[in-house]
DNA sequence: AGTTAGCACTCCGGAACCTTGAGTGCTAAA
DNA sequence: TTTAGCACTCAAGGTTCCGGAGTGCTAACT
């Protein structure tokens, strides 16, 4: 009991340790960028920790008890469980800042004429794919957060006219709907401007929520297209929930040795094209910095192998997701770093 | 000379011949659902053919040397060529009809609630990959097709205004464009109703082209605004060329055997990840019934592996295309009548 | 003439086996 | 506390061997 106890202080203390730390960490750098297991000879030669193998044998060996590192097999070097790159993220990781030229060809990339904003998001999940050697993924603002500023009704043809829907932060939702007979201009215009003083200054979650009730019985207008504009309200308030995701850099993923395994890249497959699911996911993440999932801390299985960072960008009030998928052999630093940039990237280029 | 002629008269007549027909047949079927080497024995045992399996192995002989065959080793069965499957597509091959549960099938994933042309076709994709078990492609409409009908400007903020274009098959565009300095609600009325009469009826193709010519000389609405507006032309008539490729289906794709090859998964990852340029391949194809490319059919040599199927919807007089992407060998009767009911399904879907 | 049985031949693919080398834990000496 | 030495383990790669599948050719059969 006693000795038990010391026993787990002094590991505990070990863990903490100069030794302990800077072994761990030169494991993971060598994991990461190797991907093959790490022994003891290659610490001894390579490192200046000026330790012979046999000593170093028994640090990693503390480390295994820990849960830090694992063995493949006996006679093979050790690889960082989890639970090891959790550590390596909360506690020994030093901010990595990219480098100037970095940067720039981040921004080169990013940085395409058209200002429409998907066309960039696809962009941004293709250079987050590409620099970061993974899967880049971009979800779309969560419009629900926005404040109603304006709408308009236009009609297009004879039953169909569309609605734009303006939000304060200059994001626009545009969506054609069909009528079941035809309405007059000035109807439309009556129409939407009643809409637009009543819904004036509430946000999209409230008017998708509360639509029914604030204009229910209210007559004014074409009270057919009132009607269909509330019944439809959950439809057309609501893309905002199912965000669009995007992503990019397949390539580079498929490339990563974890992915020799066949199997593994059929489950990644699925999670894409699930699309929805995964959406969610993003969509509920921390806002502030960059937020780290590694492995086995997915609440979701089929994530039980893949690490995933975020960030949230800012448009006006609205917030959107980037960030990175990939095996947990991933350099964290770096990429932590490339979210981070790039979500103040695109935060930057809709900032004014 | 004289003898070597008549061989080869001898040769083509029996490629025509009933019974090299059929072992053709027998074999592209039995390759396409076993996806390894057909041999002499399964041919004699499996068919009424007929035929002791060394009657076969003549006619099987000579299949090969007319180039429909060939054998990946001298001790192995055969293997339809590009070749063979052309043959079979043009002169084998029966017409398949879908059976009234799988079109079902196919109706029931495909109707959505939404009547968003994108969201439907991303269904599209998805149900087109999971039925075929390959790679479902479409692609959005080919705006440029389309005639003007109207535009329409609307202030979204202080320096940014709302483009909406209507083309007279019901499709709509929407662009946000920034100005320089900020314009009267009056002068964007008058500019977007001058910029209405005087593009009334021409192709958006014309208006692409022709613009500048069309109202450089024009003084009217707000000089600024035109002229933005004839600087992005461009930017803004021109997305209908490079219209939005969506796929499905990878999930099953990578099921596919062929797919062992790490290397040739690489290959077409690229090739969807590039987008923009499978795009373009895709937009030109045939208008009538479904195209179909074989392999080494193909310009670009990284598609040398995979056939293409595709056929065209209609959105009015605009068209787009929808079609399915896998290895050479699939099941090219069924496809064909998937890709094409597919087609139908949409163009009937939007033909009101 | 067309068809078929018989036969010798080729060659892929898997199983069994061996060797090598990398890495380990333990112990005893520094 | 560290380190050299040593015996041990085990994955990975190479070699060899064998069986089976399929072929082409030739000679006999209808």
């Amino acid at each position: 009991m006693r000795s038990n106890n010391l026993l787990e202080n002094k590991e505990l203390k070990n863990a903490l340790d100069k030794r302990g730390r800077r072994i761990l960490e030169t494991v993971i750098n060598r994991y990461v960028s190797a991907a093959e297991p790490v022994g003891s000879p290659y610490l001894a030669r390579h490192r200046r920790l000026g330790l012979s193998p046999a000593s170093i044998r028994n640090t990693l060996n503390t480390l295994e008890t820990l849960g830090f590192l694992y063995q493949p097999h006996t006679s093979a070097g050790r690889i960082p469980t989890d639970k090891g790159y959790r550590f390596y993220v909360d506690s020994l990781m030093k901010p990595w800042s990219l480098s100037e030229s970095e940067k720039e060809h981040i921004r080169s990339e990013v940085k395409i004429e058209s200002r429409d904003i998907d066309e960039i998001l696809v962009q941004t999940a293709h250079v987050l794919g590409l620099v970061s050697k993974q899967l880049g993924v971009t979800l779309t603002p969560r419009f629900q957060q926005g404040v109603f500023q304006r709408m308009e009704l236009l009609p297009l043809a004879e039953k169909k006219i569309l609605l734009v829907l303006t939000i304060k932060s200059g994001l626009v939702k545009t969506v054609v709907m069909e009528i079941h007979s035809s309405i007059g201009e000035e109807k439309l215009l009556e129409t939407s401007r009643v809409l637009n003083e009543r819904l004036n200054g509430l946000s999209i979650r409230e008017i998708r929520e509360n639509l029914r009730k604030r204009i229910r019985d209210l007559a004014f207008g074409d009270s057919k297209l009132v009607q269909l504009i509330i019944d439809s309200a959950h439809m057309f308030f609501d893309f905002s929930e199912a965000a669009h995701l995007y992503f990019g850099g397949t390539t580079n993923i498929v490339r990563q040795p974890e992915f020799r395994d066949h199997l593994k890249l059929q489950t990644l497959m699925n999670l894409l094209e699930e699309g929805k699911a995964l959406g969610e996911l993003l969509s509920r993440r921390g806002q502030e910095g960059v937020a780290i999932t590694i492995g086995s801390e997915h609440a979701r299985g089929d994530m039980h192998h893949y690490s995933l960072l975020t960030a949230t960008y800012r448009v006006g009030k609205v917030g959107g997701t980037v960030g990175i998928i990939g095996p947990t052999r991933m350099r964290y630093a770096k990429l932590c770093a490339v979210v981070d940039y790039m979500a103040h990237l695109l935060s930057d280029m809709w900032s004014e």
